[in-house]
DNA sequence: ATAGAGACCTGTGTGC
DNA sequence: TGCACACAGGTCTCTA
């Protein structure tokens, strides 16, 4: 599920209630997440504090204050649920087993999509209690997420670390960039976007969604954006900016709720809404003047949403 | 080195 | 209603 958006918009749910608490308990419910929970986790974790939590491209990276760091991935279908203290007062009918139900104690989102549904606890992997009362439920029915530690001084060396690419937010991926990366690669325009080691913290629907915003070709060669002397063409431009617009509106949407995708207080993003081709095959171009239908096709066995007609 | 297919796992929607 | 099948936000591994 979760591209960077996603991820960014689950990093600053987690922040507030994360950053500055201690672990006070870890309970590990299923272990042979998509790879197995760290040896033992739970002793490694309670007691430590969380000294903060930031966000490598798709990647959660919790800083302990034993220097050891917590790497986590959602996945395709993992989440995180918080579950505030009771407030004094309030009282506690419902079941408090599962953790699974924010309660909307803030009752300072009210225009937000309150997600009511409780997930399936099945599914609830990882609970961290927090020494401010909080709870911090990881759920992922599919289990292609993880959690593994490492340690602070080793991080940037860390496998799943290096040789990611390029943040794609803030001023670092302008044209010049890209085609710096994308010089001379015959793969495609998709394929080239989907690589980690290039752009980091794109996926399927914001690489389907960036392309047509730059009116560019998910079948054309990633290298033709570029000049043969390596200056970014026109198009390279287009690809920064489409880049960062969708990338920064996704973020400020809250990230897209496809299915199950809630942020951490349990809202729904609503970036949805504002797709331009994803999952919209056989409807119409939204570009003006443009008399495209949607199609899809398959790319490295992933679906791509493009206008044929204004796509070029 | 690089690109595509398959694998991992569960849930949901569709069509018969 | 039941069942089979396709497909889903990611990425690692194997094969050409």
């Amino acid at each position: 599920m979760p591209e960077l958006p996603e991820v960014e918009t689950v990093r600053r749910g987690l922040a507030p209630v994360m950053e500055g608490a201690e672990v006070t308990g870890l309970d590990c419910r299923r272990p042979d997440l998509r790879f197995p929970l760290p040896e033992r986790f739970a002793e490694r974790v309670t007691g430590r504090r969380i000294v903060s939590l930031a966000r490598r491209a798709k990647y959660l990276l919790a800083d302990l204050d034993d220097g050891a760091v917590l790497i986590m991935h959602l996945g395709m279908s993992g989440s995180f649920r918080i579950a505030l203290p009771a407030a004094p007062g309030a009282d506690t009918t419902g079941a408090d087993t599962t953790g699974a139900d924010t309660t909307g104690a803030d009752g300072e989102t009210p225009g937000a999509f309150q997600y009511e549904r409780s997930k399936n606890a099945a599914h609830d992997h990882v609970v961290f209690t927090l020494s401010n009362g909080a709870t911090v439920t990881y759920n992922d029915p599919r289990r292609f997420g993880f959690m593994v530690m490492t340690e602070r001084a080793g991080l940037a060396d860390h496998p799943m670390m290096r040789g990611i690419g390029l943040e794609p937010l803030g001023n670092a991926l302008t044209g010049a960039a890209i085609a710096a990366l994308f010089q001379d690669r015959r793969t495609s325009l998709k394929a080239a976007l989907m690589d980690q080691r290039l752009i980091a913290g794109l996926g399927n629907i914001y690489v389907c969604e960036a392309l047509w915003r730059a009116r560019l070709s998910p079948m054309r060669a990633a290298g033709t954006i570029v000049t043969k002397t390596g200056r970014p063409r026109a198009e390279a431009e287009r690809l920064a900016d489409a880049i960062r617009d969708v990338l920064g509106e996704a973020i400020e949407a809250g990230g897209s709720s496809l299915r199950d995708y809630v942020n951490a207080d349990g809202e729904l993003g609503y970036f949805q809404h504002r797709f331009a081709v994803y999952d919209r095959e056989g409807e119409p171009c939204l570009r003006l003047e443009c008399a495209g239908v949607i199609e899809r096709a398959v790319q490295s066995n992933r679906s791509t949403f493009f206008c044929p007609v204004c796509q070029r």
